[in-house]
DNA sequence: GCTCGATGTGCGATTAACGCACGTATGGAG
DNA sequence: CTCCATACGTGCGTTAATCGCACATCGAGC
């Protein structure tokens, strides 16, 4: 049946692409058949368009993400003045307090990372970088993200399987929408070995664009937050990066034609 | 006529997408029609796909790009173990020079960023970010990628018209060629006033993946390049952190299954 | 009230996409 | 060396997805 408003080959040609962003490296056309569920010959063409149109780079027998990808993601960076509205903001925050800082937004049903800073004294690094996801239920952005999202958002989050990141991921779909009812309450939220054991982080709200709410996030080790006046250094800092990097989704509409194009 | 090798459909769909990454923000139908060259329905059509797999989202009467597309370049940045990998040793090389350090590579015609630091004191930002792109002939970090660049893109790119970035923008062929023939020569290269007035550039190879590749790059005031010890030193640092990032497209190719998924 | 542009829709013609089936190349095992 | 399993490339008939014109509606601006 013809739809007017879906074209499916576009779908399926993104369902491919996707394939990669799960599993990095090398794909080579069987796996992608495996893993997509496309015939095989549905699955060549389309690999072969993306190979084409320079998304994926031939590699062996298999198929690899061209940094074509990153041209995207610039562009949804530049949409938000990223490298010069957050990048300094996070830098800072990241510096003051000798801790990654993030900003992230939701993608689905995952945390992802928008931007991110570390401080100088780069001791542990999560191995975290733009682009990254995250759970929603098992970390602080996650859940701070969920508690500002609408309802059937959270209530979809809560109904997937639970997954056990850590000994002490917190399973039961009453405590978890606690932990989000908190959040939302205390404006941020803070969660320890939920998800990487021997870690912690905060969360505290930023802007929103359009209905997509953001969040500033930082991580250290679990027991960085156990004195309350760290943690309000913490939440203090964190808060006024959020209000230097202010209302993401107010800026000025009207500049389009900006930059060098 | 039928193409077993190639979806017209998802190809187009594509094209409309990367008319988001050119002109960041709110684009409307009408624009991608003009932009794409598509028809009016088909465009209408591919809009809507696009929105229903997460990639645009709404806004008013037009779409704008969607965090969707920061997932596939995690999965670029993932595969290149960004994250643990490059990040640190441009913090460092930033932080030692105090001055930006970028991971750069070539995407079709453009130079663009994998990955970027900024020293803590970041006293001027050009709001470069992940994914953002550079001209290939009017930058060092261009140049330096020519310089190791097949024969025909070389070609390629000084077939192009001549663009002035700057009042002093090299347009002459020749010079041009010279120019990317003596950055392979000595092994760097360097820019001056070639793209931004008053910036100047410096870049150094690094490994490549397959047959890209990558270079590392730091940007300054024109006159801080101008001491030959200073440049040495800027030189050093880079190399330094070319060799510690090593051989990119060397990394073990068989922990494919790792992460948490 | 009129015009112009944007948007949504109906539908017929076209042809692009699908997927089975066949032949080939590769590469590992015996 | 042979055999077998797997991946790859291709031909082609069938199907229906895509295309793009045409019409209708809506809202803003003059």
């Amino acid at each position: 049946m013809s739809d007017r408003t879906f074209a499916a080959t576009l779908a399926k040609g993104l369902d491919v692409l996707a394939c990669f962003e799960e599993r990095a490296g090398v794909q080579t056309m069987p796996e992608v058949v495996e893993r997509s569920g496309f015939d095989r010959a549905t699955v060549r063409r389309l690999c072969l368009t993306l190979e084409a149109s320079g998304y994926l780079v031939r590699e062996g027998r298999g198929f690899r993400l061209a940094p074509r990808v990153l041209a995207l993601a610039g562009g949804y960076l530049a949409d938000l003045d990223a490298g010069r509205r957050v990048q300094p903001v996070l830098r800072e925050a990241a510096e003051a307090l000798d801790m990654e800082v993030a900003l992230a937004t939701r993608d689905r049903m995952q945390a992802i990372y928008v931007d991110r800073a570390a401080p100088a004294s780069a001791r542990v690094t999560l191995g975290l970088s733009v682009g990254s996801t995250l759970p929603l239920l098992h970390t602080a952005v996650g859940r701070m993200l969920l508690a500002r999202s609408a309802p059937d958002i959270v209530e979809a989050a809560l109904a997937r399987p639970p997954v056990r990141h850590t000994e002490t991921s917190e399973t039961d779909p009453a405590t978890l929408r606690s932990a989000i009812e908190t959040a939302r309450d205390q404006g941020y939220c803070i969660a320890r070995n939920a998800f990487e054991p021997g870690a912690a982080g905060v969360a505290v709200p930023v802007g929103s664009l359009g209905d997509r709410p953001f969040v500033l996030a930082t991580t250290a080790t679990v027991n960085r937050f156990d004195d309350p006046k760290a943690l309000d250094e913490v939440l203090n800092a964190l808060r006024h990066a959020s209000m230097v990097v202010g209302r993401i989704g107010q800026r000025a509409e009207g500049d389009t034609a900006s930059g060098r194009g």
